[in-house]
DNA sequence: TTCGTTATACTCCCTTTGAGCATTATTGGG
DNA sequence: CCCAATAATGCTCAAAGGGAGTATAACGAA
C-alpha cells in the first residue's frame, strides 16, 4: 500500500525533524511479549494464574497474525482457560535493558490485567492459580497489619534509610517508608502496591533485585519470588485493580452469576486487602443500583438466609463511570 | 549471560505450555515507535507540540541504546525542547494491524504524555505548538457548549444511530451518544474524550476513519485531522490528563515558578475544557496546602492585585496521592 | 468619584460517608 | 423448647465534603 509507506516515511521524517536518526538496520533485535496478570477470586481469596512452578506469569510472543494486542491476548487466554475473559485492560509496557537477553536484543513486554473466574486445573498447566498474597505478603491487611511488617519489613527498611549516603536521601527514604507503609500515624493506602514493591526492591530486600550480585546483603523479606520482573508486573496489576474497583464495577467480572452481598463484600475485601464496613457497603451497592434481587435466598452456612443478587449489566450502558467506592473501616 | 538465556527459554517454555508456538523466525518484522503528546498551557490555552504541518505528533523509533522507554523519551524530548520535562507518563501501547505498513511488518507504538512549558519555536521545527481544541473542537466547553455540537455533531450521530442494523445496536448507539455528549439531561463528563472520539470515528465522521474508502459517506465533522491514529493518541492524552489533575498535582508542571490563583485556575480550566467555581477552587487549593505565598503581588491587568504563589513541592513527598479536585460549575 | 474588574473572606445548605445500635431470621446445641 | 451463635437487614447520627451565593477589599480607568 502506498499510503502505508507514505505514513512510515512520514514517521521517519518526523523523527529526523526532531533530531533522531533512522536506525541503520530498519528492523532488528526487537521482540514483543505479552504478559498477563489473570485474576480470579475463589473462596474469598484473590488468585493469579501462574506457570512454571508458580514462578512465572503466563506470557508469550506477540505474533504478526494477531489483529491487535488486545485480540492477541484474548485469543490466547481463552484458549488457555477455556473461559471468557470478562475484562481486559492494558497495564504497562516495559523495555528496560536489564530484563535479560543480550545487549543487541531487546524484549518489549506489554502487560495486561485480565479478570475471570477460576477454572479447574487443566491438563498441561504447570501450577495454576496461586493466592497473590504468597508473593506480596505485606499487602494483606484484612486481619490486621501482618506481623511480618513490624518484625521484618520495617526494621530492614529503616536500616536502608539509615544507610543513605546523604541526609537528603535519608529523609526521602524515611518519607517514602512512612507514606507507603502508613507509619507515623499515616493511614495505610492499599493502592500503593507498586510503590511498596519498588521501595523494597531498591532496599535490596527482594531477591529479584539481587540477581547477578551474589553478595550477602540484607536478608530478603518473605514472599515467593518470580522470574524476571514478573512480580513487579503482578504488583502493577494489583495496584490497578485496587484503584479500579473504587470507581468502576469490575468486581462483578469476578463473581458468579448470583451472589449474596456478603460474598460480594468478601471479594472486594480480598482484592483491597482490607475490610469494609458491612452496612455501608450494602448502602453503597444498593443505592447505586448495581445489583438486582433474584428473588431467591441463599441457604448458606449459619445465620439468617441472605438474598441472592445479580449484577445489573445495564449500568454499564446507563452510565459512564460508576463507583463501588469502598467504605473502608479504620479498625 | 546464561541467566538471561535461561529466562528467555523459560518464557518460551511458558508459551508452549499454554499452546503458543515459538515463532520460526525469532526476530522479525517488528518495529517499536515512541509517540509523545507534549502538553503546555500558554496564555490560557492548552497546546500540544506538533510536526509536519501540524498533522503529526512527535515520534521516532525506539533505539536499542536507550536504557528504558522512559529514558529514551526523556532524552529525546529534552533535546527537542531544550526544557526539562516535568512529568512523563506512559499512555498506551498500540499494535493494530491497520496502522500502516505491509502485513509482515508491524509497528508497536508506545505513546507517552509529557508536561512542559511552551518554548519559543526552535529552528527546524515544522510547526510547533497548536491549540489542542483545533483537533477536537467539541471538547472545549469553557464558554458553553460549542455550537457545532448541536449544529453538526449530534445530528450526524443521530443519523448514525438511526442507521443501525438492529434495534439493539440502535439503542446502544443512542445510549453512547447520550452518555458521552451529555444529552437527555445527563451531565457533560469532560473525561470521556476518547469515548467521544471513538464514537465519532465509528460513525465515520472523522476523516481518519475514511482513509482508503473514498466513497461519499456523511460529511466529516470539523476539526483538524492528523496522520495515522495520532489524533486518537491525542485524545487519549487529553483524557488521561483531565482525569489526573483531579487527584494528582500535575497542573503545576505546566505553570511558571510563581503564579496567581486565577492563573492556576485558568490553566485547570483550559485542560478540563470547562469552568470551575472560583471561590471553591481557592478553598480547595489552599486547604490542601498545595501552594505557599511568595509575599509578592502581581501587578496584572485590571482589578485588585493578586498574591503570587509558588507550588509547595514538598507535598509530593508528604503525601502519596493528593487532589486538585476540580470544583466544576454547572453553568 | 464612580464604575468595572478582580481578589478574597464567609456563610449556607445539601449530600456523602464513617460508625454504631437495634432488630430479624436461621442453625445447632443443651 | 429455649438459648447462644451467626448473619442479614434496617435505621440513626454526626462530621466532612462540596456546590453555590453574598459581601467586602483593592486596584485602574473614565
Amino acid at each position: 500500500m502506498s499510503t502505508a509507506e507514505t505514513a512510515t516515511s512520514a514517521l521517519y521524517a518526523a523523527a529526523a525533524d526532531i533530531g533522531i536518526a533512522e536506525p541503520d538496520v530498519h528492523v532488528s533485535g526487537i521482540v514483543a511479549d505479552l504478559v498477563a496478570v489473570l485474576v480470579a477470586v475463589t473462596a474469598g481469596e484473590p488468585r493469579v494464574l501462574t506457570l512454571q512452578d508458580a514462578r512465572a506469569l503466563p506470557s508469550g510472543p506477540f505474533e504478526l497474525t494477531h489483529r491487535s494486542l488486545q485480540s492477541g491476548l484474548h485469543a490466547w487466554v481463552e484458549r488457555q482457560t477455556h473461559h471468557p475473559l470478562g475484562y481486559v485492560e492494558q497495564l504497562y509496557t516495559f523495555a528496560d535493558r536489564d530484563r535479560g537477553l543480550a545487549p543487541d536484543q531487546r524484549v518489549i513486554s506489554i502487560s495486561y490485567l485480565g479478570l475471570t473466574r477460576e477454572q479447574p486445573r487443566g491438563a498441561g498447566e504447570a501450577t495454576g492459580w496461586q493466592d497473590w498474597y504468597n508473593y506480596l505478603p505485606w499487602e494483606d491487611h484484612r486481619v490486621g497489619v501482618p506481623p511480618m511488617i513490624d518484625a521484618v519489613v520495617l526494621p530492614a527498611l529503616r536500616a536502608f534509610a539509615k544507610s543513605a549516603p546523604t541526609p537528603a536521601v535519608r529523609q526521602d527514604r524515611a518519607n517514602r517508608i512512612a507514606v507507603t507503609f502508613g507509619t507515623d500515624g499515616r493511614p495505610w493506602n492499599e493502592e500503593l502496591v507498586l510503590q511498596r514493591y519498588e521501595l523494597l526492591f531498591e532496599a535490596g530486600l527482594i531477591p529479584e533485585a539481587r540477581r547477578g550480585t551474589p553478595d550477602a546483603g540484607p536478608a530478603p523479606v518473605q514472599g515467593r519470588s518470580m522470574i524476571l520482573d514478573h512480580r513487579r508486573i503482578l504488583a502493577t496489576g494489583i495496584a490497578r485493580l485496587r484503584a479500579k474497583i473504587k470507581y468502576h464495577p469490575v468486581v462483578f467480572e469476578l463473581m458468579p452469576d448470583t451472589f449474596t452481598l456478603l460474598q460480594l463484600q468478601r471479594c472486594v475485601e480480598a482484592l483491597a486487602g482490607r475490610l469494609v464496613h458491612k452496612q455501608n457497603f450494602r448502602r453503597l451497592v444498593e443505592q447505586q443500583e448495581l445489583v438486582e434481587e433474584t428473588g431467591q435466598l441463599s441457604q448458606e452456612t449459619g445465620g439468617r438466609p441472605a438474598k441472592l443478587f445479580r449484577f445489573r449489566r445495564e449500568v454499564l450502558f446507563e452510565r459512564a463511570i460508576v463507583g463501588t467506592k469502598l467504605p473502608i473501616s479504620r479498625s
